[in-house]
DNA sequence: ACCATCACG
DNA sequence: ACGTACGTGATGGTA
């Protein structure tokens, strides 16, 4: 018989997964988080593993165990109810995906797996045993492994008898007489009283096994633990016995009984409509239809009947939509636009080609015509690509779910739908092959079908135009409205303007920076295989770090989950030792400037103007910061002489015009002073001091004088960490102080600065009662993981509860400044424009003779946007390319 | 699709 | 005793 068999512990699996997974349950309530887990587990096992037979081993009653030995896991409580209530539901999946479930009276499911392992190795299978209880381990022998579940429910660990001899210096046989002497709570089993894992780990490696050691005790050397080991000498045998897997069980099934079958296709699809796994019904049954909407009834319009359409909103907004064979800056051409009235009308314009009828653009462009869109920014830019534009956004329903989903994320359209208003799916454009088709991103030849595009984008009108009236009265609700309709809402506007103008890049210099930087990589290259004695794919972290640990015998450093971390840390520590490893540090520092600053840049610059044109994301993070895509103009780098050259080709777009930036110098320190009144920080910021240094003098206790540099940079990473949420782990990574050193600067700067103490702990007690944590503005962030049972999820969400007030709170900011500073532009009519924002910094682009005025406008808008306990000064810079910036005013 | 790496604030 | 700094996006390699 040849082949492999997969041999699942069912109890232990769906165990690890109910506490894994957060409660979820079926629409009628019933508990399915541990089914869903076991689910998951297993999908993933079959496609890795591919097994030719397959069975599922479950727990059955009372077993001999409970029979010999009375105290048998006497100590474990009782499982919860919504754990038992999963089980049968486990067992059916395991039916339904063409597995084997076997229980035995009297026998535990590592007895049964026991038992078909022996009888498969006997038959020349290859033994795969899936658990997550270590117990299994002693199975494992030559052509037997386990795979034990680690965090999460889709981890597992490959265990081998090397992985056991590496962990424990025992073979997995042994394991067996490591559990018989040191006992295990978990089970209740008792071992010898003063013989920990410690002890018998080393008894073992001395002695074998516990026969031979109780046969040679008098070999024992401690007298106390010679007496111990001999007075419960029994109880030891009496545990061996116990702990023992039996591998002579009497199976109702045979080796060939659990073939794995194929699942029916409708047995499994059946199955997850009936558990509610919908996500899973879809991924692997497109075909499949959910249930959906069904399109609302629409007219299908001309161009000479829009006008009259529209007009029956009255007052009253309305929402549109349009779709698209591509909506982004350097492609876009509409296919449709449906409308959705309050009246309850509905209605489809197809469009085509080039034409973009002139009663549309008339409305689109009407401010007195409000206007609600699900993501209007996108919009807007489609409209763009037939020079329409829009006025008059009245609401949007994207960034009301962002405000009111609080850095939960599901912001899209049919999400909100569902949640907010408790609707089925939305219909969907579907391709061929029944592969969902973004809304923007159709093929163009689905204009010559209306009939099949307009129902799910008038769907989507009709959603947005239903929502809107929930979505207000929630932010009204939740404190969100002035957030929502002074900030958030005309920031749209700001960020369109700023991405349609875009930022101009000189290709000359660009295309120059390419050379220089191809030739310096090609060199290294050389350099490099040549050091290694071969030629590979430096890029590739597998083949580089065999080069470097197998071939060149280095010593290696941590490892990652694939294998050997070559990250700049690891190879910086190289450097000394071998000189490949710097080279290696600069061929990865100019690949990475090449190809996805210069190569990419290159490539998206806008051939008529020689600018790029980013997508700003409003909807994404979770503290309500900007980001920035296609290309993200947020990280252009700037740290290292080599990367400001990239900075240096971003140039005014006329000679005529320069750059002025403004930046917020130490705006989240200034915020943490003001949200925790601590007078220490509040003090030192009011005197205009140097907040670093005076923090080393704090925590440090040193005189003025006696900040060096050195302690200076520490006290640095320390502020660093106060805004990260701190722990000392990180501090001592970001400052190379020992772990104990960085709880010590901890230590010290809550003695020095106790109103900052104080903030975070009442922050955090508030936060755990109310579930979230909110910005100066009022915005939300949602952690539920503030009281969750598992220390590590629990720690990360305390942290992210101390930043994001800070982070968040700054981010509402400068938005508020980048809607101010707009509208004075705007309103003072002054030949300027924002062009980019990068969190504390705003790069504005200005006609010379108007720098002064503009940068007055910057420091007037910037530094007065909200009044804090403290100054909130700017710095602001100007030049002619944006890596070369100088204090402005120069003369001054 | 996911990981490791690295650019920014 | 646990295993970490907060927030992003783009790239090339690998499964």
């Amino acid at each position: 018989m040849k082949g492999k068999i997969v041999l699942v512990d069912g109890h232990s699996l769906a165990h690890r997964a109910f506490f894994a997974l957060p409660p979820l349950t079926t629409g009628r309530g019933e508990p399915t988080n541990a089914i869903y887990g076991v689910t998951m587990m297993t999908l993933r096992l079959l496609e890795q593993e591919k097994p030719d037979y397959f069975l599922a081993a479950f727990d059955v009653g009372k077993t001999f165990r409970h029979e010999a030995f009375a105290d048998y896991k006497k100590n474990r409580r009782e499982p919860p109810q919504d754990f038992l209530a999963q089980l049968p539901g486990i067992k059916k999946f395991f039916t339904c995906v063409g597995g084997t479930v076997v229980g035995v009276e009297g026998y535990e499911a590592d007895d049964v797996i026991g038992t078909m392992s022996a009888q498969a190795r006997a038959a020349g299978l290859e033994v795969v045993v899936v658990s997550g209880d270590r117990d299994l381990f002693q199975l494992i022998d030559e052509g037997v492994t386990v795979l034990y579940t680690r965090r999460g429910i889709t981890e597992v660990e490959k265990v081998t008898a090397d992985w056991i001899r590496e962990k424990y210096g025992l073979t997995p046989a042994q394991l067996i007489d490591l559990k018989a002497l040191a006992g295990d709570p978990s089970d209740n089993i008792p071992g010898v009283p003063g013989v920990g894992e410690k002890t018998a780990l080393r008894l073992l490696k001395e002695f074998g096994g516990v026969d031979e050691l109780l046969n040679r005790l008098e070999e024992v050397a401690n007298p106390r633990q010679r007496e111990l080991i001999a007075a419960h000498a029994e109880q030891v045998r009496e545990n061996k016995k116990l702990v023992t897997i039996v591998k002579d069980v009497a199976l109702p099934v045979s080796i060939t009984d659990c073939r794995w079958r194929e699942p029916e296709p409708e047995a499994l699809a059946g199955f997850f409509r009936e558990m509610e796994f919908k996500s899973l019904l879809q991924k692997m049954f497109p075909a499949v239809k959910r249930e959906r909407l069904p399109a609302p009834e629409f007219r299908m319009l001309t161009a000479e009947e829009l006008p009259e359409f529209l007009a029956g909103a009255g007052d009253e907004p309305a929402a549109f939509q349009f779709i698209a064979a591509g909506a982004a800056w350097n492609r876009g051409k509409a296919l449709g636009a449906a409308f959705s009235l309050p009246s309850g009308a509905r209605g489809f314009l197809p469009l085509s080609g080039e034409d973009f009828p002139e009663e549309l653009r008339r409305w689109l462009a009407d401010p007195e015509a409000p206007k609600i869109c699900h993501g209007a920014k996108v919009q807007m830019t489609l409209a763009h690509h037939y020079g329409a534009v829009v006025q008059g956004l009245a609401f949007d329903t994207e960034i009301a779910g962002y405000l009111l989903r609080g850095g939960l994320g599901h912001t899209d359209l049919n999400a909100l739908f569902r949640d907010f208003l408790g609707e089925p799916d939305l219909p969907v454009i579907e391709d061929e092959k029944g592969k969902v088709l973004d809304i923007f991103s159709l093929p163009p030849e689905y204009a010559a079908e209306p009939g099949r595009i307009a129902p799910p984008a008038v769907a989507r009108a009709m959603a947005v135009e239903k929502l809107r009236p929930v979505l207000e009265e929630r932010l009204r609700r939740e404190g969100l409205a002035k957030l929502y309709y002074e900030i958030e809402l005309p920031l749209v506007q700001v960020l369109f303007a700023m991405e349609k103008r875009g930022i101009k890049v000189s290709p000359d210099r660009l295309h120059r920076l390419q050379e220089k930087l191809a030739a310096k990589i090609e060199r290294l290259e050389k350099d490099i295989h040549t050091l290694a004695g071969g030629e590979f794919n430096i890029s590739s972290p597998k083949q580089l770090g065999e080069v470097l640990f197998e071939r060149l015998k280095l010593p290696r450093g941590r490892k990652t989950k694939t294998g050997y971390s070559t990250d700049a840390g690891v190879l910086e520590e190289l450097a000394a030792q071998h000189p490949v490893a710097r080279l290696v540090l600069d061929y990865r520092g100019l690949v990475k400037l090449k190809t996805t600053y210069v190569d990419s840049l290159l490539s998206l610059i806008h051939p008529a103007t020689s600018r790029v044109h980013t997508t700003f994301q409003q909807t994404v993070t979770a503290t309500g910061r900007l980001s920035s895509t296609d290309p993200n103009l947020q990280n252009i780098p700037v740290r290292t002489e080599e990367g400001r050259e990239i900075r240096c080709c971003f140039v005014p777009g006329s000679p005529e015009e320069v750059f002025l930036s403004a930046d917020y110098s130490q705006i989240e320190l200034r915020i943490l002073a003001h949200l925790s009144g601590d007078e220490k920080l509040v003090a030192a910021f009011n005197e205009g001091a140097d907040i670093h240094s005076r923090t080393a003098a704090e925590i440090f206790n040193l005189s003025p004088e006696e900040v060096t540099p050195v302690w200076r940079n520490r006290a640095k990473a320390v502020n660093f960490g106060i805004i990260y949420g701190i722990s000392p782990f990180g501090l001592a990574r970001g400052t190379g102080v020992s772990r104990k050193e960085a709880e010590e600067y901890i230590k010290a700067y809550f003695q020095r600065y106790r109103g900052v103490e104080t903030f975070f702990g009442g922050l955090i007690a508030k936060a755990r009662e109310t579930g979230w944590v909110t910005t100066i503005l009022n915005r939300r962030r949602y952690l539920p993981d503030l009281v969750s049972k598992n220390f590590q999820s629990r720690s990360f969400a305390e942290r992210m509860a101390r930043n994001t007030p800070i982070q968040g709170s700054a981010a509402d900011l400068i938005k508020l400044a980048m809607v101010r500073v707009d509208e004075r532009l705007r309103r003072e009519k002054i030949p300027a424009a924002l062009l980019l924002q990068v969190h504390d910094e705003l790069l504005v682009e200005t006609e010379r003779e108007s720098a002064r005025r503009v940068a007055e406008i910057l420091r007037e808008e910037m530094e007065s946007v909200y009044a804090l306990a403290v100054p909130l000064p700017v710095e602001i810079k100007t030049g002619d390319n944006w890596g070369e910036m100088a204090v402005f005013p120069a003369d001054a």
